[in-house]
DNA sequence: AATAGTAATGCAAACGTTTTCATAAAGCCT
DNA sequence: AGGCTTTATGAAAACGTTTGCATTACTATT
């Protein structure tokens, strides 16, 4: 009874100790109820003294599922991703898959190359952000026949199932908020706009709505700024140094709209006094911060977890039909959260 | 010639379309250098058109690398442990791996429920935050004999391998510079230290130096918080309500931080002036913020990275060497960050 | 011209499971 | 006591790869 090398027993050598065939012990872990009380036991006891630990890939090999997921996004290390990244990931946990992650630095060429490598590792399923993707991507899904969800926009006639909020409404609802307001000189900072859905969805929402109240901003107000507070600072302190100040800015998402308020707060102005801020995303720490920011709330744990789970609910019905017929779409509400960053004027 | 389902060609598939033996068409891809470039070429072309996409499964069955690491941190929606995430999936993907994540909410049971699912998918490599680990999970480790590195906290004695800084350190470092601005009345605001090494260390070193200076916290200057800004405003809400108000407040992380900050603000208390606030860990944001946060300055990106490459380094060298010899330890260097919510007494 | 060496390919075993089918033992009915 | 059903188990094929060994056809060497 030569002890096993540590880490490395299998299947067979837990058939040996506990003196039975294989197939009985692979069916005590499928199939409990098909063998004999005491047979288990002995084979658990094999198991615990073997360290033995089962091994998906082989699992998976026999057509099995392979019990995970894949996630691929722009990126993790921000607010808005993180949050509904861990969503995410807690209701697949809950359903007992594992979750495979990548990111892309918002360069669809990459998420085609990640999506490959996800497929070879043979995900159950792959969950993406947004709907925009190159065509590549799109074919390579659609051949793999592999369930799939884009996550974070909802759009009524989108290629792949999809839960998320109207984008375009959002930045409608900031618009029409800010000129509720009676503003008129609106300034407009957006993150760039190509291969990113979301924002885009957002912009043309709040330009429609301005454009249509006689407030479309000229030029030099229309800004671009990074996805991240350092950069948005810094693009929003050129804008405060114009000679004619904007009396609203409206930010493509709260990161960049803590850039302006901060910025505006250096050059000493008061927000909202000086100048009004209006976010888009709700971000965690936007209803903290002080002036608490006037944002559009997007209920990102509810997208996140609503996806996880109809991800797994996808997955199941693929199994069971073959052809996957009907894509789900989920719409989730947004509304303006009134706080302390608008003033009227 | 009938089509093949979609999705579903294997390598068989492929070399019959390519009239080659599945030998060929596995070593065309393994040692392509073996194979003759025209018949290279016919197999490259019936991979295309049958959309063939390897399988990974059996080739880990094979004995071969499953490619996959799997990390596993307390939350991911956390702004110091997304950034550590996002370098951390950077430097591994560079090396071909493929990222696993899982999140434990702080519950070290979990960890190891986690954990095992993570053998279970034969992931070459496994990560961790801290060095705080229940004693199964340390077992599982060795006796799996999977290569193991340990994020964020760096001790020169650890069971496992570790990359990250000295968190004993970080809180001495900011104690010794509350007490040189003259502070003797200084709060301490901690998350719950059991099962968190990091803010464990941190507080002690912190608690050390205070008390050595003479300027031990009362008990009542002494609140524990949860690691998120709403719950540690609240916090913070009740500490400044007291009737005798501490002249600095140490806090064990930078969202704590924050939180009081937010929270003096509110009560019309202005920071620095009234009160002196410090963090720990310079989180995304911190530098940016208004006003910017005196903290100490841990290096994420570069623990996140560092991290990655070496788990890459211990799998490579743990396959090469059967028996898995020394440890890696590397120490990060942090910093005193003087910004503007300090002020001296 | 015989031999040795090299390049390209195929055959078949192996990897660790699951599952179908077959078999054996045991309990139940008449 | 013979025939059924039920319960528990085992043997072997299958999953999609990789790889060691064998084979073939050339090319170069003597």
């Amino acid at each position: 009874m030569s002890l096993k090398q540590s880490g490395k027993a299998d299947i067979v050598d837990v058939a040996r100790r506990a003196r039975v065939s294989i197939s009985t012990v692979s069916r005590s872990f499928n199939h409990p109820d098909l063998v004999n009380p005491a047979t288990r036991k002995k084979i658990e006891r094999a198991v615990q003294t073997l360290g033995y630990i089962r091994n998906r890939a082989a699992q998976t090999m026999h057509g099995r599922r392979s019990g995970t997921i894949g996630l691929i996004v722009p990126t993790i290390d921000h607010a808005i991703f993180a949050e509904v990244i861990q969503s995410f990931s807690d209701a697949v946990d809950q359903a007992g898959f594992t979750l495979l992650i990548a990111s892309h630095g918002f360069d669809l060429g990459r998420e085609y190359a990640v999506l490959r490598k996800f497929l070879e590792h043979r995900v159950d399923g792959v969950a993406l952000i947004g709907l925009d993707h190159s065509e590549p991507t799109f074919q390579l899904l659609e051949q793999q026949a592999v369930p799939v969800i884009s996550i974070w926009n909802y759009v009524s006639d989108s290629r792949i199932s999809c839960v998320g909020a109207k984008n375009y409404d959002a930045g409608r609802m900031a618009a029409e908020y800010l000129l509720d307001l009676g503003h008129k000189r609106i300034a407009v900072i957006f993150p760039n706009t190509i291969g990113n859905d979301r924002a885009r969805g957002r912009l043309a929402g709040a330009m429609e709505v301005l454009q249509r109240g006689g407030a479309q901003p000229p030029e030099e107000w229309n800004i671009q700024a990074p996805y991240n507070i350092s950069e948005a600072k810094d693009a929003c302190g050129l804008l405060f140094d114009l000679l004619e100040r904007p009396s609203a800015v409206l930010c493509g998402n709260d990161v960049i709209a803590q850039g302006a308020i901060f910025s505006l707060l250096k050059c000493g102005f008061s927000v909202p006094d000086d100048v009004s801020v209006i976010g888009i995303g709700d971000f965690k720490g936007s209803k903290e911060m002080e002036p608490a920011l006037t944002t559009i709330h997007f209920p990102a744990n509810e997208i996140g977890r609503l996806a996880g789970r109809e991800m797994c609910q996808l997955i199941i019905q693929s199994e069971v039909i073959s052809v996957d017929t009907a894509l789900i779409r989920t719409k989730c509400d947004i509304s303006l959260s009134i706080r302390e960053t608008c003033r009227a004027v």
